[in-house]
DNA sequence: TATATTTACTGATCTAGATCATGATAATAG
DNA sequence: CTATTATCATGATCTAGATCAGTAAATATA
């Protein structure tokens, strides 16, 4: 019964017929190699809205693709305040904080019915060796993680709130556009509170700032459907070259 | 001419006989491992307090390690502001955002005369396969870089100035004293300017904080020079639990 | 279907920290 | 040794965004 509801959940997909794999780890493998990376990757789940995926201080000797839906991480202070350190969309990794194979500093939960790729550390070690462009590709996450995290801090230090909130949506849409979404309307599947803890804001700030930038016909909103109306608009604000009224 | 300039620069020195060896890359290698690790470094520079490690937007093709002195590192933004990402002692490493060959995202400075030990990137790959020490502990810089930004993300986003500060002096005082240096005095190398960039603060608000945590009896500064008087209230002041006059 | 709970919006008020301004001290250059 | 420049400290003022408060709409639960 136990074992049946797990086999249910854990899904028959490959590396090898997914539409993200030139987004994701397995971008410029061949099919070969392809194979071998399926062999490695331990299930595919399907998580509903709310479900931990890892759990900061804990080890789990996995690093996590997002096959579809979304997910956020966010570290727990000591103090129990929260912080989200990122969204993540299909194609994205998440978990490279426990790449050592010690524990994870921080969580990830699903923020949808959300489909996960478990790839264990230790075999995806073993197959990086064996597969140059997969020591390569990992290399490049790392790289991108390290880099995109150094954007974060720049954007928390330096920049006002109508700066983050345009730059967190000009992010999104671009994302979103890159995995053949529209750039100009989408969902978002996290809530106001969420992006103000992201950027560093009180959830009231996003709320005021999506009415304002409603009000000057930059987006349309309604909840949590957005629809960028002047991209370039939003690029001025996000630069500082326009600030609204 | 030129050449004798350089050889004097370069200096002759190897991880097997550093006494940074426990807290560097090469912590937990074997003497034959670090002889192995000491032909891949390319040369140890002697920098003066300005120059360039590296460069934001160039290829280096090498991570560096600081053997003395200090080092900050910074993104630069499209308007030409800057961002302080971290200031580097004895023993850390620098440079991980272009670990997959790429072009660096920041760049790195000398804070005062310095020596750095370059890395070649794809030499130390090639070194990763013959010694599994040397891969893991790699991994685990890695995974430590993550993790020290994702606190910081935490810092800047979640912390008031105060708390800012504080974090940030114990934060140092801990890394001088695993340095075997004095944990409750030392020299700062990096300006108020510098402090305040990286906590995402005016300069001005870091001298009123030092002038505030002195009136407080909780340190002790003329300029650069800072003595740490009481440790367990800057642990309150840094945690929020202790809120100043 | 009714009720409770969460999420989003908006107004009023307050304050932490920015900004502007000035002087003092230290470091550096000439 | 003196002049110049960078760094630091501190006062006065201002404001962006937090906080507090209340309502409305959507979602979840009974």
């Amino acid at each position: 019964m136990e074992e049946q509801k797990i086999n249910f959940r854990s899904l028959k997909a490959s590396c090898k017929n997914c539409s993200l794999v030139e987004l994701c780890l397995p971008r410029g493998l061949n099919n070969s190699d392809l194979n071998s990376l399926d062999d490695v990757i331990k299930q595919r789940k399907l998580l509903q809205k709310n479900e931990r995926i890892f759990n900061q201080g804990e080890k789990s000797g996995c690093i996590y693709a997002v096959r579809s839906g979304s997910v956020k991480t966010y570290t727990t202070a000591k103090n129990g305040e929260e912080q989200v350190l990122g969204f993540h969309l299909p194609g994205e990794i998440l978990g490279l904080d426990g790449l050592d194979n010690q524990i994870h500093s921080c969580s990830g939960v699903a923020l949808d019915t959300a489909t996960i790729c478990e790839l264990p550390i230790d075999e995806l070690n073993v197959l990086c060796v064996k597969i140059p462009g997969l020591q390569q590709q990992l290399l490049s996450l790392i790289s991108d993680e390290i880099t995109k995290d150094h954007t974060m801090l720049l954007l928390l230090a330096r920049r006002n709130a109508e700066q983050k909130l345009a730059t967190f949506l000009i992010n999104l849409s671009g994302r979103f556009k890159a995995r053949g979404y529209s750039a100009d309307e989408f969902d978002l599947t996290m809530s106001r509170y969420d992006i103000g803890n992201y950027l560093g804001l009180a959830d009231e700030t996003i709320s005021r700032l999506i009415s304002k930038f409603k009000e000057n016909n930059i987006i349309n909103a309604d909840r949590k459907k957005i629809a960028i109306l002047d991209h370039n608009k939003l690029c001025g604000v996000a630069e500082g070259d326009i600030s609204l009224n």
